[in-house]
DNA sequence: CGAAATTAGTAAGCATGCTTACAATAAGCT
DNA sequence: AGCTTATTGTAAGCATGCTTACTAATTTCG
């Protein structure tokens, strides 16, 4: 396998690895009625209240209608709410609300489990390694433009 | 930032990181009515023609219905066919046709460009070693039954 | 001040993944 | 042979992401 068949092997492990982690935590947290993106926005929302939607969706790289059907069906169930900022009459500001605390709870005995089976024998060394390579091919990616070369 | 702090945000980032590189390979391919997900049973069955669709799933790890509606896509866009299998009725293998072979030169094209980008910076070495902590977790993770411990 | 540009949130429609359920065929067992 | 089980592909319906286009509110600037 040739160097440059080594990098596309690269985008499609990414991927596969990717979504079987979803499956993985998904399938768990089936039962609970919740799912991996909308426990993203619960996790940030828990150590950020109050932040706008549109810097929630800047924060998580998402496109903001994706964003704001999140926050649709999670208002719905009763886990977060939505408030009128005082300032600025075109946006919101996102809360938990107290129901969220203990659904927190378990999501995280939940990613706990997930977490434990994907990272079986991975070192913690390891794990900030690849923390690290994400982040750097996160980076490369985050430039809003299409680069062509 | 504690230690599992650390893993969940693994995660996180593992799965943002492999939304933007599929939304950027994406918006170059899209031109051309193409995408990642489509490039990737090409780029397997360039080197593997005759696969019957459960051995293309399972080697995708995807669910069969999934790659049913990719390959009813393809074949409607004239990139493969499905050839009945004369040992076993059931089934179909499936082959590219003339017209995929220049399509895959110019997605080959297009992977490069992304790869350039989201690999910028990143040692051979270390693309080796994301390589390497991808597909262990991707082990761990391939494993059919929910483990809860 | 008032027109133009920007920003926040939403809507519609497509792509890709999943789960659950089903029909047709094959294989295995008594 | 005949019944049971497994395998192959498909269908329906949901979840989450994207792009493009829109409305309402704010900011900028002549």
């Amino acid at each position: 396998m040739n160097k440059s068949d080594i990098a596309a092997q690269l985008g499609f492990e990414l991927h596969t690895t990717a979504r079987l982690l979803k499956r993985n935590f998904d399938r768990r947290a089936k039962t609970h009625g919740l799912t991996r993106a909308r426990w993203q926005v619960l996790w940030i929302l828990n150590r950020n209240e109050g932040m706008k939607q549109a810097e929630l969706a800047e924060r998580m790289d998402v496109a903001p209608i994706t964003l704001t059907r999140q926050i649709d069906l999670l208002e719905a169930e009763g886990l977060v709410e939505r408030r009128q900022d005082p300032q600025d009459r075109r946006c919101f500001r996102i809360y938990l609300t107290a129901a969220a605390a203990p659904v927190l709870e378990i999501l995280q005995g939940l990613a706990a489990e997930t977490r434990s089976q994907a990272l079986s024998g991975i070192t913690a060394e390891e794990q900030q390694q690849l923390m690290n390579l994400l982040g750097r091919v996160h980076q490369n990616l985050s430039r809003e433009e299409v680069v062509s070369d």
